[in-house]
DNA sequence: TTGAAAGCGATACCAC
DNA sequence: GTGGTATCGCTTTCAA
């Protein structure tokens, strides 16, 4: 417990004024002399007063506080998307929350009763998958960017990338480089599936549309129970290992096509060459491989930029123009599907 | 603005009891007999009673909330301190709010004072630099993980590796596999110099005891205005372009490191043979890396579960034994210095 | 320009 | 076992 720290009363006695005096003059409100204002700061400044934020948004039942929620800040994919949501949201004047939900389903539900109670004005879920139904009497407006799920609220807006397309483009990308067995590879916790359930389907449609028949064994499942890294590389190895062929990987992310990449090196298959490979996010971690990953960027400045966009003038108390926003997306082609011709 | 949502009173009034009864049915406190307890419960779950968090930390002053500082979450080696810090916390109790400076100084002290108003219990400042002077009249216990500087609070505690004997591990480790000519790759922001100081004290003071002379040229210092991974690409590139020769890199980072090893690479140089490299942190940025880096290992978790003993003793009121932490390290080759030995 | 006082929601002390 | 009420620090209305 924090000794109990100089409070406006304090000030206002040291200043012989009022309480409604001080707080004026500290937040630039009504009118006051200039004398008083100066006062009235220095002693502020002298007693190191600090407003009490519990006070201020107790009073005004509201704390210019929004929370992000994401699966998982480690991942660069999700992290540079809340730093840059931060960022926007901090020039509009308002303070986050980061909360990392572990992709664990009862660490959300609780998260988001500890948000509501800590009064926060609105939400974001970043990335991943959850389907809650909050029993709470409040309603704030909640945004969703890359995620797959609703809060239960009334006011929602969802901002993402058309997922079927995007699969289904990564897909042809292979196809279109000349590969004949595309296996898909993807990790996630089983509860968390719908988003990569869109892509996937996008996968599945492209084969159907130039009838190729699925084959089971190239569909590439991890649990997600470690970094999903290190699950890709074990998924690719138990694959090779087990005599199946393919010259294609579709992989639902650059951490799992980098797990793939990896995996494939190791057992000296040439990338780019004998099996072409492409990944999705354009993070940090494609771009750091060797060879270096082709794979989508899927423009998250955008993603952030409408999505903070819409939340503004929820909290603003407009009603959005649009309640499902798509945002384009791009592949890039890098090593592991142009092969030799990709320049160093 | 939210709603004006359900409050203690809205409950007391629909259970015909006061609000003092409720107050202690919700927080399992004082006495009620088990039907008033039932029915207290059934109508604030009916009502979807969410306790008003602002109300409570106002009274209590305390918030059971600790603020973790870090000047870049998107830094794997960062945000996997975050996250274990934040595991512990919640473990005892305390919420976590995750702050992030982008090595802003500015920044650094805005966000301090924002949380000071927020009434945070306590101050976990994660990595970097800054030195800050607070005029604010609070008093929170702080600790500073791999953090050099200090808030100025009368409570701090400073838990990190011995750097100086780090960056000297990682001169000896080079010179013992061979190598005449090592350089040392750092690249930070000139405001926070002071944590890559002291591992530059290392190499300098390895080169000054075996009357090695400092080669000037060899000390590659980028300002840190990129990605420490792009600045570092290039830091090697200019420096190979102006002719210099060296056959080792201590770089101050795993970004750094790969970074290196990358631009190294780019020019056809054989990295683990021609020139050896050693990073630090451990993190996945030197095991996803082909060629895979040899590194430091700061033991993390360590300093993690270290660092939030302290701080929970600090807050318990304890005055904590050491004041000062300091966490081992430990040299982990692998294929940048073992070069052809190492195993796939 | 300034101040008195009500009230935000929850807790806890002290009566009953 | 239960309830009345002062209190935390701040904003805001209304009156002076």
């Amino acid at each position: 417990m924090a000794k109990r720290s100089v409070s406006i009363y304090d000030i206002a006695q040291l200043a012989g004024v009022s309480t409604a005096t001080v707080s004026n003059v500290l937040n630039n409100k009504g009118s006051y002399s200039q004398k008083t204002k100066e006062l009235v700061d220095r002693i502020a400044r002298e007693q190191g007063y600090v407003a009490n934020f519990a006070a201020k948004s107790l009073r005004e039942a509201s704390t210019k506080t929004v929370a992000l929620i994401t699966p998982d800040v480690s991942n660069d994919f999700f992290s540079t998307l809340v730093l840059s949501v931060e960022g926007l949201l901090r020039a509009a004047g308002y303070a986050s929350y980061i909360c990392n939900t572990a992709n664990d389903p009862e660490r959300e539900t609780a998260y988001v009763i500890d948000l509501l109670s800590k009064q926060v004005d609105g939400l974001v879920f970043i990335g991943g998958t959850a389907r809650m139904t909050i029993e709470a009497n409040v309603d704030i407006p909640v945004v969703h960017i890359d995620h797959t799920g609703t809060s239960g609220m009334a006011r929602e807006v969802f901002v993402g990338n058309d997922l079927p397309l995007l699969g289904h483009d990564m897909t042809k990308t292979l196809f279109d480089r000349g590969c004949k067995r595309v296996a898909l590879a993807s990790v996630s916790a089983s509860l968390y599936r719908t988003a990569e359930h869109d892509q996937a389907a996008g996968y599945y449609s492209y084969l159907q549309e130039h009838g190729i028949v699925l084959d089971k064994n190239l569909v590439l499942e991890g649990p997600h129970k470690q970094t999903s890294l290190l699950e890709a590389e074990q998924l690719v190895t138990d694959c090779l290992a087990c005599g199946f062929q393919f010259d294609g990987v579709v992989a639902l992310g650059d951490r799992v096509a980098l797990g793939v990449v990896n995996a494939l090196k190791a057992h000296g298959i040439d990338v780019g060459t004998d099996v072409r490979v492409i990944g999705m996010d354009d993070s940090i971690y494609s771009r750091i491989s060797s060879p270096a990953i082709s794979t989508v960027n899927r423009h998250t400045d955008e993603m952030a930029k409408r999505g903070v966009e819409a939340l503004l003038s929820m909290l603003r108390g407009e009603s959005p123009a649009e309640t499902r926003i798509i945002i384009g997306h791009e592949v890039v082609e890098r090593a592991t599907t142009l092969g030799a011709s990709y320049p160093i």
